[in-house]
DNA sequence: GACAAGCACGAACGATCGTGCTATTTAATG
DNA sequence: CATTAAATAGCACGATCGTTCGTGCTTGTC
């Protein structure tokens, strides 16, 4: 859909809260009202382009990664796609931009987004899972950690990419990634036992 | 500046962009025109707004950190207050929603904001070195992406307790700090040399 | 008690917001 | 072709947007 497509563009600069019926008429060279009779309301628009910004995500950024052999492989793909996907968008990423939107917006929009951003989490435990089933990954992770740690790296980036947009984002970024990467890697660490590491008293 | 402290309860829940006139006015209980004469434009309020956070930030994560030992102590005492300003605030930090709404908005507030964004990296920069004459962080460290790293984190917190608000957040969040900081202490690898760890193919 | 200064106010402006209705055009189907 | 269904446009609505203007209250100074 062109529309849509359209809106994405706006969507990840200005935000979703921000695409207005009037603004994505103009940017589609349509009437408010042709182009309001294809939704039914503002919030079903935002939902509609929630639901195709979710749809390219997992055409371009999940389902590519699935098809490379699980392990730290698959890993890297996905991030990799995840970083494409974000310069791909003039704005960055949709749904981190949705999220700073609607994180205090309850609604619809709201829940469908949460639902969005929880299975996208559940993706990144999920290529976890089967770095440890490869044998790539210790088995003794916590593969929600990993997660938060991961996710927390692309947005790391993407602040960094979107607003400062400095020469060495790229590179602070792949250290980390590299970093993180070795910390879960079986071979990484020479067994840590099973003792955690937090009785430091700063 | 009672207006502006309402103002920041919204800037945080909705986004600086939507910190509207009649709404802030409605919050503060003043007409529209009595409201916008302290200001002389949505822009200055804007800025004004930003400003303001800016004071209270400093005032409540940046200077009781600095009078706290140099070294990971200090170190922790920043991030425990920033996690906690976040917390105080219903939205969350109001840099890191007003960074997301005005990364694609050119103008003074972007500007406005971008120097502030860089100046709370050079903080983070800042109080590294001092870990490393402090001794507790390693001499080799690059302190630009020991910021990178540890905004990352911040970020990834943010996003989790603003959306999410998952029970385990807190503890994800403090895993990941001890990791990092465990990482850059000076104790914590058996040195290891100069040989950068980027040659794995994937 | 006159006077100026600083606030806050109500009313109004043109523009845009989201959203309905009613035509008119376009495309598909007989 | 004629008919029908779908897509788009025109127009208007009440509300709100940022902004301007004129006016009335305070308050303190002379």
């Amino acid at each position: 859909m062109y529309i849509l497509e359209t809106g994405l563009d706006l969507v990840s600069r200005l935000g979703l809260e921000a695409v207005t019926i009037g603004t994505l008429a103009k940017a589609t060279r349509m009437s408010k009202s042709g182009l309001f009779a294809h939704f039914q309301s503002k919030e079903n628009l935002q939902i509609e382009l929630l639901k195709y910004a979710g749809e390219i995500f997992a055409k371009d950024v999940v389902v590519p990664a699935l098809g490379v052999a699980p392990g730290e492989p698959r890993v890297r793909a996905l991030v990799g796609n995840w970083i494409n996907y974000a310069r791909s968008l003039a704005g960055g990423c949709i749904f981190v931009t949705a999220s700073t939107d609607f994180k205090d917006r309850p609604g619809k929009v709201r829940e469908f987004l949460l639902s969005q951003q929880e299975s996208w989490l559940d993706c990144l435990r999920r290529i976890a899972r089967s770095a440890v089933e490869a044998g790539d990954f210790r088995g003794d992770i916590d593969c929600d950690q990993f997660a938060f740690e991961l996710y927390s790296l692309l947005l790391g980036f993407h602040l960094y990419h979107t607003l400062l947009d400095s020469a060495e984002t790229e590179n602070r970024y792949e250290a980390a990634l590299d970093k993180l990467l070795k910390e879960y890697r079986r071979t990484a660490t020479p067994e840590p036992s099973t003792r955690p590491e937090s009785e430091i008293l700063a």
